[in-house]
DNA sequence: ATTAATCTTGACCGTTCGGTCAGGTTTATT
DNA sequence: AATAAACCTGACCGAACGGTCAAGATTAAT
């Protein structure tokens, strides 16, 4: 068991983990996330990967014992900014506060981290068979209690009725469209990605045509 | 060149081709897609392509002499869906039929052929390193002409102003999503597909939403 | 200073990949 | 009936894959 992390709980200096190890693991994962949201699962290679973090291969499995470990430690990081984001959700009482809080903080996330968006794109599309637990329980239970916020707005008369559940999709769909498509996109607009100003203008729209679509603004 | 088809303008029986390389090509195409769909280009392979037509692997090669080839062949039939749904679009003179149209036929092209819709995505996630000419030459000429008629419809008054290319993007982003992302939603809906019912109240929710969200109703 | 733990790495392994090919079979043409 | 064209396929190939390992180098603990 090269990599039994017990022994580090024997002495009060290596109850962190020793900082060759944090600085390789680091650095192996932010390789990973580039070659994995590049070329995919099956796509990317252990060698590409060490080449990406340059380290030779066999110290790859010295701290991941195998691709598909890395590869769910790269998903546990996406799974954790996904639903830190979705925080922002809950910081505002009313339903326009709320959601365009929401849809940008989203919106920002595609911008700034669309390797990320990618890599779980990809995870869906193939079925998710290595997070179905994670979607089945976590994220269930996340928008569960986001479905009774948006019933309550309903009840209220604060927007329209709907199914709160295609709201959501709607708005997931929309905004890590702009990470996921972003190829699609860029060959739409002369073989440039959109600039700081461009992006900004479509974020403004997204939240107002979702906002006004379902009757939150006039 | 086992496959040079120059010979079949020889005589008058062969200007078509034979019935034997219609079926078994058609056999290949559509067993290519479930696996391609299933695994991602790099994920599938050439024998579980063949098991899944029932075809011994070298015959597989025989009709299509590399799998880069008969993928290129797979995204060729897919382009031309995408486009022959998108002439839902040019039936209609007012904003609210044509938008309302092309939706709803986007939305019933992700119910009928999902697994079409995310060979598409996955190119596109992966760069589209095989269509990018497709997407810069004719999706770009596509969506110009599309801007254009939305842009008089803005000029008229009919619908308010906005970018109509990121009302395109979202239009696409939404109703792609319920393909792309299935297996998600599926995990959010106690592990059961959309039913057909859930499905047709998700298309009226969708197509209210954006055509509300654009001004187009009142 | 000594010992133990941790880290590093080139070389190697079995498996699977896309692709080839020779030679046989079936189908079409005359 | 004879010939040619098209089709079929088991066996095979080199390359690349994920992963292993032994032995040396470095760092930490005593």
């Amino acid at each position: 068991m090269k990599n039994d992390l017990s022994k580090y709980k024997k002495t009060a200096k290596s109850v962190r983990k020793n900082q060759i190890r944090i600085n390789n693991e680091r650095r192996i994962l932010e390789a990973a996330v580039k070659i994995f949201a590049g070329y995919g699962y099956q796509g990317a290679t252990m060698r590409k990967i060490a080449e990406e973090a340059g380290l030779p291969k066999a110290n790859l499995h010295y701290y991941f014992q195998t691709k598909e470990q890395l590869y769910r430690q790269v998903l546990d990081g996406i799974f954790k900014d996904w639903l830190a984001a979705a925080n922002t959700f809950d910081e505002c009482e009313e339903p326009v506060e709320a959601l365009r809080g929401y849809i940008e903080t989203k919106m920002d996330l595609s911008r700034k981290r669309p390797l990320e968006s990618r890599i779980w794109a990809e995870e869906i599309l193939r079925g998710a068979p290595l997070i179905q637990d994670q979607l089945e329980q976590t994220l269930a239970a996340w928008l569960d209690t986001r479905v009774k916020r948006i019933t309550d707005w309903i009840n209220k008369g604060t927007i329209q009725a709907m199914n709160p559940r295609i709201l959501m999709y709607m708005i997931w769909a929309v905004t890590q469209h702009f990470a996921d498509f972003e190829s699609q996109i860029r060959a739409l607009n002369q073989q440039q990605n959109l600039s700081d100003e461009q992006f900004a203008d479509a974020k403004k729209q997204v939240v107002q045509t979702i906002l006004k679509g379902i009757g939150a603004l006039d």
